[in-house]
DNA sequence: TATGAGCGG
């Protein structure tokens, strides 16, 4: 074996690195174990900052050993260093064979005591204790070298209690996978929420309502504090047929004199990120249609209110958005106006900045920087 | 409740 093939093999990886470690410092840290011949912080070739990571060179295999043995996890600059085997190859971290994913993980177990307990099934490539400023986070990864390995640990492990939880130990999913598995399990509902029922109904006329497209599990009117009725509710079937068939015929069709709506139960986050994304949808609508014809109006008359506004403009062409902004119900005294059409704003500009509205000359400016 | 990041000279 020539000289480079052999310290190729006291190569270690070092990530997650907080970004102001330097060279020296590594340096100095592994020296403690043995010599080593170099070090190298990854850093970006025209910032040169650090990528967090690095490589340390052992000349001895040994110390290379001895290191990963004793300094795995060590706090560098406040963060926990991860100590890995160089290896170049990057099939086995990317094919996620021997991958495991912990959750339910008890706040007091660390790196440490995780890396410990598991190394039991085999050789670990790398493992981690996903945490915060306030510590562990409650999950964790631990990669094998081998997906035997991997397997003896999910059989072994999950259900186990560690400390005072019981672990959950499975196969790491990718997000992509996992969203995908998510959502095929959402096309197999089985719990079907309806709304705009009004307060004149309660669970046995729901499952009236109901029962004919299957059976029914549960049903659920939901209450305000006085016992009524607050509009909607929810209804369980045994089988995805049966909700997928009520959602089908009686989405839209009227009870209580109103058509109802009615659609696949979510989960409240679910429903909340679905909202916080139609809003994000909207706003980017919002400045995408004001590009180029947005106009800033100040000194406003405190009489003047969107509607107003609005119609002192409406002449000069189509506006897609009038908004005078407000403070606890008062006009703070400014506004905007967005056109469709960037020629329309820049002619409402000429024939009204100046003009007096109310009890004030408006002083009307074109919005900058979009 | 939770499904990462990652390989040079």
């Amino acid at each position: 074996m020539n000289v480079a093939a052999k310290y190729r093999m006291a190569s270690l990886y070092v990530g997650d690195l907080h970004s102001d470690v330097t060279e020296d410092l590594l340096f100095k840290k592994f020296s403690r174990v043995g010599p080593v011949l170099s070090i190298r912080i990854c850093r970006d070739l025209v910032t040169r900052r650090s990528l967090g990571y690095a490589y340390v060179n052992f000349l001895q295999l040994a110390d290379a050993q001895k290191a990963l043995d004793t300094m795995n996890f060590d706090v560098v600059k406040g963060k926990a260093i991860r100590l890995m085997w160089s290896q170049r190859d990057a099939y086995l971290r990317k094919s996620g064979i021997g991958n495991v994913f912990i959750k339910n993980l008890d706040k007091s177990i660390d790196n440490k005591s995780l890396y410990e307990c598991f190394s039991a099934f085999g050789k670990i490539l790398s493992s981690k204790v996903m945490s915060d400023d306030r510590g562990s986070k409650g999950y964790a990864f631990v990669h094998f070298q081998s997906q035997s390995a991997a397997d003896r640990a999910i059989e072994e492990m999950n259900g186990k209690f560690l400390k005072d939880c019981k672990v959950f130990v499975g196969r790491f999913k990718s997000r992509k996978d996992r969203e995908a598995e998510l959502r095929n399990k959402a096309s197999e509902f089985t719990n079907v929420y309806i709304k705009n029922f009004g307060d004149d109904m309660d669970d046995e006329r729901l499952r009236e309502v109901f029962s004919t497209y299957g059976r029914i599990l549960s049903v659920k009117v939901m209450t305000n504090s006085c016992g009524k009725s607050r509009g909607f509710g929810f209804v369980s079937f045994d089988s995805h047929e049966a909700a997928r068939k009520a959602v089908e015929e009686m989405n839209g069709k009227e009870v209580n004199g109103q058509p109802i709506f009615v659609g696949r139960a979510q989960k409240k986050v679910e429903r909340q990120a679905e909202l916080k994304q139609m809003f994000e949808q909207l706003k980017k609508e919002r400045i995408r249609g004001c590009q180029g014809a947005k106009l800033y109006i100040k000194n406003l008359d405190e009489n003047i209110d969107d509607e107003k506004l609005r119609k002192e403009f409406s002449s000069f062409g189509s506006i897609s958005r009038v908004k005078v902004m407000q403070e606890e119900g008062q006009s703070k005294g400014f506004g905007l106006i967005c056109f469709s059409s960037s020629e329309d704003a820049a002619r409402a500009m000429t024939v009204m900045n100046g003009r007096i509205l109310g009890s004030k000359p408006l002083n009307i400016a074109l919005a900058q920087g979009y």
